[in-house]
DNA sequence: CCATAGTTGGTCCT
DNA sequence: AGGACCAACTATGG
């Protein structure tokens, strides 16, 4: 009868082992099976020398489950649903607020409004079929041990989880579970792939270039298909909020407001364009998808990041993020257009190159220590960056006297998003264009502010944009001024989001002290009053930020050539490594001396 | 050891 | 719109 419940997933009878995706049995003749499901009803067997992550022991039937949600917030395609629902008389669903991320210092209300709209939907559809969403407050270790008691709970299961936090935080639940004799299943499905089984795949190392990447995705075939959601599922016991509140679990397990969270309600006009959660995902993916040509003809670098209202982009980041769409969905509804358009767009500019971008930097997020650090990151570029609190205030705040980085930054505080491109300029001119702030601090201020924020990608771009991994043309420099002009010569953007410009002149628009001052007056904005004066001379100081990060390259060669003290490479590296550094050095030498310059720049150039 | 190519620069020229 | 130039980086694959 239980079988019942499950029966989009399971069509074999009761006593038969069942296989899912990420499960797998060691076959007689040595490989390890696993089923999968394929794109529409029936099954496919994969065989592998290896089992993908783990091995499923037995599939024990368990009287209560719980599937905690953390990303994943959705019922399509979602294999820990799945796994909870095996056999059992209860599953409970359960979303733990972690005080860790209910900091409004650290993250804003507008994300946090996107994570609770996306907790109302699943909850909704959860109760459609006779189940419900039990959100907790506190920490998760601290929170499921009681549960696990309360329920009688036997067995867990969560979707995988690659960041650090989330890392050691499942490591302490493992412990916690084993203790308590509940049986943990944590399926992948918030990648495309199992990252550890890609990085595997590669030899034990993360490809540090997308074409290698794309290479090591070519070798192993497809991402899974994506599981359907479920049309029923086993209902959680009817007192499990009262036997949740008798050990002392605060709330009422209702999804809560944002006051009740300590951020305040976010006014008219602020919070990201679109709401939160599966429902509203899928609609804007297919949405998207419907219009074959433009998804077929997608090339990132041609859309505009000045477009708003309608972006030019899907804005289906936050969805991914949160989990509220299936990566492997996506993906797989995109190539069953690119098969059905002859000369559609290719990785990395087409659409489903964005969602290996995203998987690029997953696999090498795992595979590098400290990745979210400069210093002790190996593939980190080690610069010396200033840090001027008074330039990144100005660039978080949009004072920098640049219309075009200031009205991203405002989109940015006020919307939570970002087009790639603007997110492109205003990291470049916060980084090695411009104000030469250490982009830890500007990845700070987008993990703040992005509803997308994701870690892996935060890091990353932050990394290639400052041209300290992945990119090494810093000579390649973004200006505040051309760059806009060229999708949006009327600075329509511009005057969206910084209403004090609305009627300076387009001729101006984006370098608005150039104007004469009866235009300024005529306008309604005197530069330096209405307005700030531009906080850097761009012309001079970037190129003084090439020499800087010219210098900043040959240290790091001198570095690795003097201090290599390894085998035979190191040693022939050692000489070319000491010549190239004699150069820099006269070069570093520059960089100070036009570093005082800079110094006196900035005085006058500040508002 | 070497050649190659890289998600999306700016400027000036034709 | 497209190309040369700027001043020149590095992982990868041979």
């Amino acid at each position: 009868m239980l079988q019942t419940l499950i029966t989009p997933f399971i069509r074999q009878p009761p006593e038969a082992k069942i296989f899912t995706r990420n499960e797998y049995e060691k076959s007689t003749s040595g490989w390890y099976v696993c089923r999968v499901l394929a794109t529409k009803g029936g099954y496919a067997f994969c065989r592998r020398k290896k089992p993908r992550t783990f091995t499923l022991s037995a599939q024990m039937s368990a009287e209560s489950t719980l599937l905690w949600f953390r990303k994943g917030l959705r019922l399509h395609d979602n294999p820990a649903l799945e796994a909870a629902c095996k056999n059992a008389k209860h599953v409970h669903p359960v979303f733990i607020i972690d005080p860790w991320f209910m900091n409004p210092d650290k993250i804003s209300g507008v994300r946090i409004k996107f994570l609770l709209e996306s907790l109302e939907d699943l909850d909704s559809s959860l109760r459609g079929l006779n189940s419900k969403l039990h959100v907790m407050l506190g920490k998760p270790d601290e929170v499921l041990p009681k549960l696990f008691e309360q329920w009688n709970v036997k067995r867990i299961c969560y979707e995988y989880d690659t960041e650090p936090y989330a890392v050691s935080r499942d490591e302490r639940i493992k412990e916690l579970a084993a203790e308590a004799g509940v049986e943990v299943i944590s399926p992948v499905s918030h990648t495309l792939y199992d990252i550890d089984w890609l990085i595997q795949k590669a030899g034990g190392k993360a490809p540090l270039t997308y074409q290698s990447f794309t290479k090591l995705v070519d070798q192993v075939g497809p991402p899974p298909a994506a599981l359907p959601p479920p049309t029923a599922l086993p209902p959680p016991k009817s007192d499990a909020l009262r036997l949740a509140a008798e050990a002392g679990l605060p709330g009422d397990g209702c999804v809560p407001s944002l006051t009740t969270l300590g951020y305040s309600e976010l006014a008219d006009g602020i919070g990201f364009p679109f709401t939160g959660g599966e429902t509203t995902g899928l609609q804007q993916m297919h949405k998207h998808l419907s219009r074959k040509a433009w998804v077929a003809k997608f090339e990132k670098p041609m859309t505009a990041p000045t477009d708003f209202d309608p972006a030019a982009t899907t804005q289906l980041s936050p969805y991914l993020k949160f989990g509220c769409i299936s990566p492997r969905l996506f993906h797989s509804e995109l190539v069953s257009i690119y098969r059905s358009t002859p000369g559609s767009s290719k990785p990395p500019v087409s659409l489903e190159g964005q969602l290996l971008w995203r998987e690029f930097f997953y696999t090498t997020s795992v595979g590098t220590p400290n990745f979210d650090k400069m210093v002790g990151n190996p593939i980190c570029k080690q610069i010396p960056w200033d840090n001027s609190p008074e330039l990144l205030t100005a660039w978080e705040e949009g004072r920098t006297g640049f219309p075009w980085i200031d009205a991203a930054m405002t989109q940015l505080v006020t919307q939570g998003w970002l087009h790639h491109l603007a997110r492109h300029a205003v990291a470049c001119f916060l980084t090695r264009g411009d104000l030469f702030c250490h982009w830890e601090r500007g990845r700070d201020i987008f993990d703040k502010h992005l509803v997308d924020s994701d870690w892996a990608l935060n890091n990353a771009n932050w990394m290639w944009l400052s041209a300290s991994a992945f990119f090494a043309q810093y000579f390649r420099v973004y200006s505040p001024i051309a760059f806009p002009k060229k999708t949006d010569p009327d600075g329509k953007y511009v005057k969206h989001f910084l209403p004090v410009l609305k009627d300076m002149p387009s001729k101006y628009i984006y370098e608005p002290w150039t104007a004469p001052i009866e235009v300024q007056k005529k306008a309604k904005c005197i530069i330096g009053k209405d307005y700030p004066k531009p906080i850097v001379d761009h012309a001079m100081i970037h190129k003084e930020n090439i020499s800087r990060m010219a210098a900043a390259y040959n240290a790091a060669k001198a570095l690795a050539g003097g201090s290599g003290g390894g085998g035979g490479k190191g040693a022939s590296k050692t000489g070319s490594g000491k010549a190239a550094g004699g150069d820099k050095k006269s070069k570093q030498g520059s960089g100070t001396t036009t570093s005082n310059k800079r110094q006196k720049t900035l005085k006058d150039f500040s508002k």
